[in-house]
RNA sequence: GGGCAGUUACCAAAGUGGCCAACUGGGGCUGACUGUAACUCAGCUGUCUUUCGACUUCGGAGGUUCGAAUCCUUCACUGCCCA
């Protein structure tokens, strides 16, 4: 993997530049669609290519460890091969697993032991076989296994965990450094910050990350219950410490607004559970603010879903009709809002790189604020 | 014409003397969702009130009772059966 950083906005922290991948090149800034269990839901790839240029989707380890699970994977030849996505893939450890199921595990030295969600059986994720599971899996990118700290967790427990995954992290980077790529083509690895919402930690934290000096680097444990402003607080002390060489992946966010506020303070990457979750929910990002699409008042609003939307679903489909196809539970209403939403939060960052490219990103960026964090 | 059963909120349907403004579904309205256990979850859904609470309701009218959606009389309507 290859970073070109091509260009540093001058008002701000933004930065445009390009990562080259065996399976192709991500325009940074960007967003990745999540696709946990090899499927972005509701969205095919043939929609993810062409409407919404999508350039990178997730993967989630624990998720595909369980089902289809790694004989198959392996089988098929990884999951580019299994699920036909043939541009690049970024795994996630499991170490968000580790917090949002935090009921079915229990944290020790060696690792997370788990209790599947699916049928209750027994695993244990250390941070080499996380390593080893995501090298089947076949991930361009394979993340740390980290502990995804809470964000109203004390500082006390903020610490211990921050140095858990700091531990945890050697370990990962020397049997990452001792394998090889499963299929031939280049699997790199970034390393998480963590550090909770205390700017000591998070120095540290960062301080440690950047001293191991990978590929691209990422920052966890955000979005996960704390405030935005201290969200914003963290990134900033992050970033000042992170190198400017390589990719900085801040994970797990978030709103356009989230995403804008990211960018401005130099993140370059960016993965959500928003535009699809929210949208199969009902809920529309929009250049002109957020929608509830089953809200009574979209009833008889015939115009567009965006006027501004880059996709045909924009065009081809009236607010009352999706409203129609949500309040009838129809399966229509969540392919469209997907891919709308998608749609949307690649385009706000495309603009974002050709308004930082153009010198002129720090304006823009304030008034899309205010545009799309209305409520419509 | 006779017999039997029934009529409860937007719909369906519990409740058969006080714990009933009335269970539960559905529908409707609103909100939540941030490295996806999520086509999920939560709240509201008689009127007024921010809350407390007050008021008006269970086909209509009248009655019994301290007290009625619940008991009685009668009327209306609906369904089934017999002529």
């Amino acid at each position: 993997m290859k970073f070109d950083l091509q260009h540093t906005d001058s008002a701000s922290w933004a930065r445009a530049g390009v990562i080259t991948t065996d399976h192709g090149t991500i325009e940074t800034p960007i967003f990745m669609p999540v696709g946990t269990v090899a499927s972005v839901k509701a969205v095919h790839f043939h929609e993810l290519k062409e409407d919404i240029e999508a350039q990178i989707i997730l993967g989630n380890t624990y998720h595909l460890y369980l089902r289809p699970g790694l004989e198959i994977l392996e089988q098929a030849g990884g999951l580019h091969k299994f699920n036909g996505w043939n541009r690049p893939i970024l795994t996630d450890s499991g170490g968000y697993q580790v917090f949002s199921l935090s009921a079915n595990r229990k944290l020790k030295e060696e690792g997370a032991h788990f209790r599947s969600h699916i049928d209750g059986s027994k695993h244990l994720f250390t941070p080499e076989n996380v390593v080893d599971i995501q090298r089947i899996i076949g991930a361009d990118i394979m993340m740390a296994f980290d502990e995804c700290t809470p964000g109203d967790a004390p500082y006390a427990y903020a610490k211990t965990s921050m140095e858990l995954t700091h531990r945890w992290l050697a370990r990962g980077l020397q049997h990452f450094d001792t394998t090889e790529d499963k299929y031939g083509y280049s699997q790199t690895f970034f390393p998480i910050v963590q550090g909770c919402v205390y700017p000591d930690l998070r120095r540290q934290s960062a301080e440690f990350i950047a001293s191991q000096q990978r590929e691209g680097n990422a920052i966890g444990g955000l979005a996960v219950g704390e405030p935005a402003e201290k969200m914003y607080e963290m990134i900033e002390v992050v970033n000042e410490i992170l190198p400017s060489d390589k990719p900085r992946y801040l994970m797990g966010v978030g709103t356009p607004e989230n995403i804008l506020e990211g960018i401005e303070r130099g993140v370059d990457m960016f993965d959500c559970v928003m535009p699809t979750r929210n949208g199969r929910n009902g809920m529309l990002f929009t250049s002109e603010g957020i929608m509830n699409m089953r809200n009574e008042k979209w009833k008889n609003d015939f115009s567009p879903l965006d006027p501004n939307g880059t996709s045909y679903v924009d065009y081809s489909y009236t607010r009352a009709y999706l409203r129609h196809l949500f309040i009838s539970k129809e399966l229509l209403a969540m392919q469209i809002a997907s891919i709308h939403n998608l749609a949307f939060y690649l385009w706000l960052v495309k603009e974002a790189r050709r308004h930082i490219l153009a010198g002129d990103f720090v304006s823009w960026k304030k008034e899309m604020l205010t545009r799309v964090s209305r409520r419509l």
